[in-house]
DNA sequence: CCTTTTAGTAAATCAACTTTACTATCGGGA
DNA sequence: TCCCGATAGTAAAGTTGATTTACTAAAAGG
């Protein structure tokens, strides 16, 4: 045998089947994202403009919820703030905090974003059937509400 | 209203519905492989490692396949080969072209990250029931085998 | 042969994230 | 009231990862 490759190969596990969706979907986003005139937002962005996105919520929980440092976060921040999307505005209450804001444009493109996942939605709804596409959220979102997925 | 948080917020789309538990599996592979002593491998790393997997492979396929450039794969390659998970040797019939090959340590990381997956598939078959679990993953597999997932 | 294409690599540059360190504010006691 | 520890945010340096640019060597095809 001129190669240690096996065949038939095995079937892919659950990470490979979410994970490669998973990345398809999110290529996509950026690239309508930028074919739409947002054309500043890079991958990393997603980190803050993910569900539910971030109006009105202090740097801290945004970095909390996307698993990455604040430090980290507030880069993120300012190059969203420099680029026009958000804006970062001094609490009411407390003084140390901050509360994240989109501005005008930031809400365009989140609502873009939501544009693109109804239409992805609408497609995956086609090729598996609209019973079954359902099915399948309903199984996932009874696997988010558990522990497993965090 | 003091903030413009809507309320009750909206079900999760299926962007998300993928990202998140793709995210903590990936997590927690890279941990269990740390913790199992295979302590160099970082989250880059896994481009390289997932499925199916770099053994009897080109360098060339490898980064097509994870969707970076040659570059990029060539660095990941040279450092999982100085820390002893792979080798580069030449190929017999294309003196252009190596082939990526496991060494013993890569191969037991390999079997580890297989050992993980296969935990996980028990956790969720066990959270969802069989049945179920099994019908999540025939979806997926239909939406891995369409172009959606690509 | 000679040219074009392909595979791989290397170095420089660029981007992202972490580590370290600092300021300002809050809150709870002595 | 005044410390003092804890918390929120930010900033800068250092590290790591990925892209861009550029090169070598082998193959393919006239």
């Amino acid at each position: 045998m001129s190669t240690s490759s096996r065949w038939p190969p095995p079937p892919p596990l659950i990470g490979a089947l979410l994970r490669v969706p998973a990345h398809a979907i999110l290529r996509r986003i950026i690239r309508e994202l930028n074919a739409a005139g947002f054309d500043e937002l890079r991958l990393p962005h997603m980190a803050v403009l993910q569900f539910p996105g971030p109006d009105g919520v202090r740097p801290g929980a945004l970095a909390e919820r996307a698993g990455i440092s604040k430090q980290a976060m507030n880069q993120l921040l300012q190059s969203l703030e420099t680029a026009g999307y958000i804006e970062r505005s001094a609490a009411r209450e407390d003084g140390r905090t901050r509360v994240v804001r989109f501005t005008r444009r930031g809400r365009g493109a989140y609502s873009k974003i939501s544009d693109i996942l109804h239409d992805i939605e609408r497609e995956w709804a086609a090729e598996l059937g609209a019973r079954q596409f359902a099915d399948l959220k309903a199984l996932l979102t009874r696997v988010w509400q558990s522990p497993l997925a965090w």
